[in-house]
DNA sequence: GAATTTTGACCGAAG
DNA sequence: TCTTCGGTCAAAATT
């Protein structure tokens, strides 16, 4: 992550729109406030963290002070500028661009090639406490604006944020003193996902899969990946105690990523999944369709593995709580029904979370067949900035309920034999 | 030899 | 009707 942030935002290779140049490192900006975080990641921090206080694995005692996590950001600066430098740079209209996350700014010369990097990716400073403080309505609020308030009034509501944010990372203790003994069906609920989402969501409720791996990605972020033992890096898509064979990948268009097709490989299993990855192998999105007839199949590494990893790995609802569901609980509810809000008052024009789902949900749910119903729960920040450290999961379950009678009224227009089925759609 | 992955081709939907 | 694009197939390659 560390190594993320510290890439210079410098531009992009003149000529060329591959990632992989993109990478490359520029001059390093002469100017602009950068904010090197610690080496340490934040997922490290939480498994490392709070020493003899800590509870086994996952550090109990993590919870630090908001003026940590804030000085964290400072401590390791190249720059060594003052907060308020830093908070100046950072907000500057002059310096960033009301959209913000500029912090990665390709430079004036960037073409639409990497707007996607630019669209994507988190703003490295505020990143790590939470992409939550994107949304803070006291730093960015459109209606109030960066310069509304005093720096002070900006390291107060930093200091709240952190705060604030530090709470995602606090795992409490019936979870972390369940991670190792805790069967899956302990911990079915899907945290942003249900609870705090208000979202017209049908999460797939099949016998097997009721939460059907919401997550199985690991969240953890560039650095933390390497830094973490291998146990740690979750970089297959089949992690989450299902068995699945690719049957195809395909470059997306507006997607700088490939995206890979998964099925289920259990005879009859009906389930695929769509996994978006980055060119390190981060997972940026992954979109579920189907239930699961099937139960989970023993995952050998649960099974053999005494770490509670292993068994989060094997246990995707667990692994939800603890990669991002759980950590990201709270961010993930407040951003899930901000988008739920956004999507519902019609009135966000930030993001294309609302629009697309409903695009997505109406189309899949005007699917010819009639037995297709499907409803997709996406769970994404409702920044515009989703990270890489936070694929976007997508549900779409598929549910035998009839489309003509889910409480809407729908008007036939056209219909077509099509090759291959009998029946007309 | 079986299972899985890779990859180009094909098909259908949509504009 | 044509073009584009996403999803899937299936043969070859790999594990």
């Amino acid at each position: 992550m560390a190594e993320n942030q510290e890439q210079p935002p410098g531009p992009p290779p003149s000529t060329s729109s591959s990632p992989l140049k993109s990478a490359a490192p520029p001059p390093p900006p002469p100017q602009r406030p950068t904010i090197t975080l610690p080496p340490r990641s934040s997922f490290e921090t939480l498994f490392n963290s709070g020493g003899a206080n800590s509870g086994p694995g996952f550090g109990l005692g993590f919870s630090p002070g908001p003026m940590t996590l804030v000085s964290s950001f400072l401590s390791d600066g190249e720059d060594c500028k003052s907060f308020s430098q830093l908070l100046a740079g950072a907000m500057s209209p002059a310096a960033r661009p009301p959209g913000f996350p500029q912090l990665e700014d390709r430079g004036s010369g960037d073409d639409n090639s990497d707007f996607r990097f630019k669209q994507n990716r988190p703003s490295p400073m505020f990143s790590v406490p939470s992409p939550g403080l994107l949304d803070s309505p006291g730093l960015f609020s459109p209606g109030q604006g960066p310069f509304g308030m005093t720096h002070q009034q900006a390291l107060a509501q930093v200091t709240a944020q952190a705060a604030q944010s530090s709470s995602y990372f606090h795992i409490p203790t019936e979870y972390s003193s369940s991670l190792s003994t805790a069967p899956a069906t302990s911990l079915t609920q899907l945290p942003a996902f249900t609870s705090n989402s208000t979202a017209p969501q049908e999460m797939p409720s099949g016998p097997a899969d009721s939460g059907v791996a919401i997550k199985e990605s690991s969240d953890i972020s560039h650095s933390d990946q390497r830094s973490q033992p291998s146990s740690f890096t979750v970089d297959k898509p089949n992690d989450d105690g299902y068995n699945w064979r690719k049957y195809g990948q395909k470059q997306v268009k507006g997607s700088e990523f490939p995206r890979s097709y998964y099925k289920c490989t259990h005879s009859n299993c009906p389930v695929k999944k769509k996994v978006e990855r980055s060119i390190d192998g981060q997972i940026t999105e992954i979109i579920y369709k189907g239930e699961h007839n099937h139960e989970r199949p023993q995952s050998k590494r649960a099974k053999d593995s005494g770490n509670p990893i292993g068994n989060i790995q094997a246990n995707p609802d667990l692994a939800s709580q603890v990669h991002g569901g759980h950590l990201n609980k709270s961010k993930k509810g407040q951003e899930s029904s901000q988008a739920t809000h956004d999507h519902l008052s019609g009135t966000s024009d930030s993001e294309e979370v609302g629009d697309a789902e409903t695009r997505v949900d109406e189309k899949d749910e005007d699917q010819p067949d009639p037995k297709r119903r499907n409803t997709e729960v996406r769970a994404e920040p409702a920044s515009s900035h989703r990270t890489l450290t936070e694929p976007r999961i997508i549900v779409q379950t598929t549910s035998e309920v009839d489309l003509l009678d889910d409480g809407y009224r729908w008007r036939k227009y056209g219909q077509k034999v099509v090759k291959g089925n009998p029946y007309p759609r």
